[in-house]
RNA sequence: GGGGGCGUAGCUCAGUUGGUUAGAGCGCCGGCCUGUCACGCCGGAGGUCGCGGGUUCGAGUCCCGUCGCUCCCGCCA
């Protein structure tokens, strides 16, 4: 960091002080990390942004300093006048930065002092959450939410050196605008102005960017904050951050370029180690295929194989009845493990939550008249057993772990099984990073268990353009792609519908019908008859990114303020019942019981 | 909406088969200490065992309910 401009309180930042700043008197500020008082002799680790300094404290030369100094306690905040000296040898600290020094104080103002923190400050142990969120202004004060929010900034900074450096504008698009429902639930705000009307907070500034498309703005990106009312996750907060763009005349090739580019320059300035770009791209049916999800993990094997085609015919009655019913048989190969009986029924568990019955497991043994152990080998023949132990790759065992369902449940249920074998095995490699896109999603799907007339929904969102017969709406494919690393979704995009024909097709599919879409899109589909470039652009998730650069599994850990699992603020009390007065200026009448306080 | 885990001192946790006065480390308070850096030594305070009900001679422990936190499924383009 800069030195600090000089002034009564400070003059240089604690973490900046070295050797080579021996004998010179200087002003440091901040809080009191630790005190050791040794009756004669007291030692404070001061702390601010920058990092420790101790300062030592002499009756003899600190005077009256020394006598404020035995009242100092932690987190009280100070400004030390004092000597930068070289600590002799043996009593240098080699775990501390400015180790080598310390500073002998001559003076004290003592300008704050602090109750005793909830929970330590000075220490980067777990605390219970709650607590940490209601004391959240001492919990950012601790190590590792500083090293985050210090991420954090650098991650954004990074992301504009990058696209200013491509011309591109940054530019704003409103927080109360209008509910277009794309999938999520909108967070409603009431209009006073208009009683009975509502307005929504975007959960992503889509449309607003396309305009700036249609604009001819060229290339436009922004730190947009992005609200979902949606049931939260470690992944998922009701409010969250994404590096939004769109660039007009592209194609996804140009699209993907430049988002390598940034991406590749965040990592890098946050000393993320990944492989050069370009990255490697998959289709989405092979991801689904072989790793069960649309997000894989790659940094481990445990492929997922479809073995319907080598075991059907077989006297298996569970199988056959699967797959005579339109449905897959897959499994993985899970090595040379010895799984006691419990542990292979708690492997039942992890498939359960996905929706499949069990996972079947066989151990492979040598001998080519009973290539499998155990009690469904009987119902194998012998070239069936070996001939899916050819395709799984297996050997004297092995142990191969089988779902018989639906296609979609049969993936999720290995792709689960996949992720929970690798982090119990330890099978992810330290320090390996696998960045993938996924391309070739399919334009829309449907819930096949309502019936074959089951009304199509848009996988992406539906101003994604279609690559296909638009007749054909099973078999479109969308201009869309998404990044992963290391098997999570850090962001997505496609290159988006700019003819109005094309629009109001998709639409129709959806089951909006042309009144429905004028109603809701109205402006978009007007906009587009003005002459709309080809256009395109990604959105990638900021606190995501964050998070897996700081290697830490909740983004939580990375906003300054953030919401509970049940979507509460235990600092300020968020959500809370409003006064009848504002209510009814809104129009507005409660239903509900306010929640009794605890 | 559903499933799992957790809730005991300020913090992190232990608490046996239901049994007498609920413990430890850290922190905090007081005293001592001139080279510590997780300072040390001595002493002390600190508890609605989340909350409510039930079973029992007796509940931190068992049962029911409820609240909160957390992980996952659904949901989230």
């Amino acid at each position: 960091m800069k030195a600090p401009q000089p002034n009564r309180y400070r003059e240089s930042w604690c973490g900046s002080l070295d050797a080579g700043r021996t004998g010179e008197q200087t002003r440091v500020a901040g809080w009191v990390h630790r005190r050791r008082d040794h009756g004669g002799l007291i030692f404070i680790d001061l702390r601010d942004r920058t990092g420790l300094v101790q300062l030592v404290f002499h009756p003899e030369t600190s005077g009256a300093a020394f006598a404020l100094a035995e009242r100092l306690r932690s987190e009280h905040v100070v400004s030390a006048l004092g000597t930068v000296l070289r600590r002799e040898e043996g009593n240098v600290n080699p775990n501390l930065a400015t180790g080598e020094i310390e500073v002998s104080v001559t003076e004290l103002d003592v300008l704050a002092s602090s109750e005793t923190p909830p929970f330590p400050i000075d220490e980067d142990l777990p605390v219970d959450e709650t607590t940490r969120l209601r004391y959240r202004w001492l919990d950012l004060r601790r190590q590792g939410m500083r090293d985050a929010m210090l991420a954090r900034t650098l991650v954004v900074r990074t992301m504009r050196e990058v696209l200013d450096g491509r011309d591109f504008l940054e530019l704003e698009t409103p927080i109360l605008t209008r509910s277009t429902p794309e999938g999520a639930r909108d967070f409603l705000v009431p209009s006073r102005m208009n009683p009975g009307s509502f307005y929504a907070l975007p959960q992503s500034p889509q449309l607003f960017k396309q305009l700036f498309m249609m604009a001819g703005y060229e290339r436009y990106y922004q730190i947009a904050r992005c609200f979902r009312d949606e049931d939260l996750r470690a992944d998922r907060q009701p409010e969250f951050t994404q590096l939004d763009l769109e660039m007009a005349f592209v194609e996804e090739d140009d699209v993907i370029a430049v988002m390598e580019a940034v991406m590749e320059a965040v990592f890098a300035a946050t000393a993320f180690d990944l492989p050069p770009t370009p990255w490697p791209r998959m289709g989405y049916d092979e991801a689904v295929g072989r790793f069960g999800v649309d997000r894989p993990d790659t940094r481990f094997g445990l492929e997922i194989h479809d073995v319907g085609g080598l075991l059907a015919g077989s006297a298996f009655k569970v199988f056959e009845s699967v797959l005579g019913g339109g449905g897959v048989v897959r499994a993985l190969n899970a090595g040379a493990r010895e799984f006691s009986r419990s542990e292979l029924e708690g492997l039942n568990d992890v498939v359960r939550v996905h929706g499949a019955k069990a996972a079947a497991p066989i151990y492979v043994q040598d001998d080519p008249a009973q290539p499998w152990a155990g009690n469904l080998a009987k119902f194998f023949t012998p070239a069936q057993m070996s001939a899916v132990n050819a395709e799984l790759e297996a050997s004297d065992g092995d142990l191969l772990l089988f779902v018989a369902d639906s296609a979609k449940v049969a993936a999720a249920s290995l792709g689960g099984l996949r992720l929970h074998l690798a982090e119990r095995l330890r099978l992810i490699p330290e320090g390996r990073h696998d960045p993938l896109w996924i391309t070739g999603f399919p334009m829309f799907e449907r819930d096949e268990s309502a019936g074959p007339d089951a009304r199509w929904a848009a996988l992406h969102h539906p101003f994604t353009a279609p690559e296909g017969d638009l007749g054909d709406p099973g078999a479109l494919r969308s201009r869309a792609y998404d990044l992963v690393l290391d098997g999570v979704e850090i962001g997505g995009g496609s290159i988006r519908i700019h003819t109005p024909e094309v629009q109001a097709a998709v639409f129709e599919h959806l089951g909006m019908g042309p009144e429905e879409a004028r109603e809701r899109f109205g402006f978009l589909l007007e906009a587009l008859r003005y002459g709309a470039p080809p256009h395109g652009g990604i959105a990638m998730g900021v606190d995501r990114i964050v998070a897996l650069v700081c290697g830490l599994d909740s983004i939580r850990d990375v906003i300054a303020f953030p919401k509970t699992a049940s979507g509460s603020d235990p600092l300020t009390g968020a959500p809370a019942p409003v006064d009848a007065p504002q209510l009814k200026e809104l129009a507005l009448r409660s239903l509900a019981e306010p929640a009794a306080p605890q």
